[in-house]
DNA sequence: CTGTTAGCGCCTTCAG
DNA sequence: CTGAAGGCGCTAACAG
């Protein structure tokens, strides 16, 4: 036979009827002892893997798959430590559940700039999508899943009816990261802020309260220091969570040039990640000023920055695992039909090697 | 009608066959313009989202899934940026041909210690699976997807019969970079390497021609660094290319207690990795040795390492998107059922900062 | 415990 | 250009 066996082909062969075999694989029923391994004997005997997926899958109604959106290109989601552990406590959770992780890049702008939503997304068969970094005000994405009917479940803001949501305490977080500093004696603060939504360039935010902040993380993140007792002198938006992009705002910001009276500088740095704190202290260095004695630097996330060598980052932690694994059963629930959602969970502040009281006067 | 709308519903609503309404949807033959938009127009009206993917699965035999089967756990694939580029080229270029990419975490290791393959691995569907790391030696994964019946693409190296490959040609680089530093006037080198297969912990090879190399980017290498002009006095196996792993084998290999006549210690490092690499520079710089006056160092891929600032390491560039566009041609070929294939991307020298000539004795 | 029956949603012959 | 029929591979009822 040339074809691949089926499970009425491994039936006939064992002498017994397909749902008899059906039983043998799946053990969703009684079955004696001496058909089953009849059963067994002449799947092997032909060559059978066993139960096809595809016919499983029609029979069941469901993929097995769960489909990830991420952000934008692999290469530039994936450059953040936040997605990858992120993503590996979903993976984890989802295989535990028998479900596949289906990667489907985020939108990509065409030749006339419009939107354009992946293909993937429109055609591709799957349980539930998850869109890890959150849905935008009016997302042709989420049109799409809508419109195929597709449960969602939405990492980190913007929640919208119907998905579930799952987000941390980012507010809190910042604020007690700004009573940190403020204990320590800063009062003067600059902030260096992830991208206000799609597209952005790098540069200064005159009057942070009069954006229109279209990414909750960084709404979030920004609100709650503009809300604390701190006084942020500086807010420096940047096009993307990386380093470079930190080292830039950190040259920007501690440019000699833009304080004439170097008591006005701010003798403290709130970057809204990690790496973008880490690119502030590498950027920090380069114009000669020491971390902390000179000017502390503050991040969030609480991934591991190996390069920084001795330092450790003060951060406000979030637990990315954790976050995964609540993704995993917000899908989880979506696809027992248990319904729509929503968990915020909390972080930590970290008190590292970068903090310390500003610089005597 | 409470259940979703199928296609014959559809065709109802419209007046016209099931075949007549699938063709409107597929294009896959002559249609009335008129007939056409009447079944959209009753699609519309059922909130009929177009054609279910699993019936058209099961129709075609297909899944339009490929599944990657990646090292490790997500987060400890991810941290090399190397799996990230090739990653990007292989989704977008399946992407095109409306391939999906499922995510497969490799082998776990159970509690009784022995290699566990991921239960995605033996029940998913896909239709070609992607060994993006190779094949180990009776690679039980290997096994699973035979058994199966699943064509396999395997990236670098231990080429297995009826797989198709896709390789780089490391040694001609590794044999170009050893000219690069004979030419200097090096004579002396360390070799940090990659791990030789699962599971190794880091330490120093005395005899690496005696060791068994499952892994072949490691082995080749390797071997082309020692069937170069250059006298590798010290080879450290790392447990990962990690940056935390180079600069642990910069430690070990530029202890001053391990070179009691300073003339004799290596006056380059050649790492096998660009994180390797990375790792080495900052270990050196700890041990007090300037790179690349005292010590010369060189990696391997061609990686952006933002965090090394303005040095620029001297490194075997590859191809890694086109890597990953390979792979992804290789699966459209195996897809489209062309058998087999192989190929040997070039990669290239790219000359830096971190080497110089050796210091003057 | 095992067999029979009836689809899951779609596409592709083959006629008309 | 359109319609009718069959089947992709499997499983869940329901009888026996």
């Amino acid at each position: 036979m040339s074809r691949r066996p089926t499970l009425s082909d491994v039936a006939r062969e064992a002498g017994v009827s397909v749902s008899t075999a059906s039983l043998a694989f799946s053990g969703a029923g009684p079955i004696a002892e001496q058909t089953r391994e009849r059963v067994h004997a002449a799947a092997a005997a032909l060559g059978y893997a066993g139960p096809n997926a595809l016919g499983r899958q029609l029979r069941s109604g469901r993929h097995g798959v769960v489909g990830v959106v991420i952000g934008d290109k692999v290469k530039r989601s994936f450059r953040d430590p936040v997605s990858i552990q992120m993503l590996d406590g979903l993976v984890s959770t989802l295989s535990e559940l028998r479900l596949g992780v289906m990667l489907i890049p985020g939108m990509e702008v065409d030749e006339t700039g419009a939107m354009k939503v992946d293909p993937l997304l429109e055609t591709s068969g799957m349980d539930v999508a998850v869109l890890i970094w959150g849905a935008h005000v009016d997302d042709p994405r989420l049109d799409v899943l809508r419109r195929r009917s597709i449960p969602v479940v939405i990492g980190e803001g913007n929640p919208s009816p119907g998905c579930s949501l799952v987000a941390i305490d980012d507010r809190r977080g910042v604020a007690e990261l700004a009573e940190h500093l403020y204990s320590l004696g800063h009062r003067r603060v600059a902030n260096v802020t992830l991208p206000f939504r799609m597209g952005r360039e790098a540069g200064w935010i005159e009057n942070p309260r009069d954006e229109d902040i279209d990414w909750t993380p960084t709404r979030n993140r920004l609100e709650a220091l503009e809300e604390s007792r701190l006084d942020v002198v500086a807010t420096y938006e940047t096009p993307a969570s990386l380093v470079e992009s930190g080292a830039d705002a950190a040259r920007h910001i501690l440019d000699p040039a833009r304080w004439p009276d170097p008591s006005q500088r701010p003798t403290a740095i709130v970057a809204q990640s990690d790496l973008l704190a880490a690119g502030v202290v590498l950027g920090a260095r380069e114009v000669g000023l020491r971390v902390p004695e000179d000017v502390s630097v503050a991040g969030f996330d609480g991934v591991d920055l190996p390069w920084l060598g001795s330092d450790r980052l003060t951060t406000v932690v979030q637990p990315l695992e954790a976050k995964g694994e609540a993704l995993g059963r917000a899908v989880d629930a979506l696809i027992q039909g248990r319904g729509a959602t929503e968990v915020v969970l909390p972080v930590e502040l970290r008190v590292g090697t970068t903090t310390a009281p500003p610089p005597a006067v």
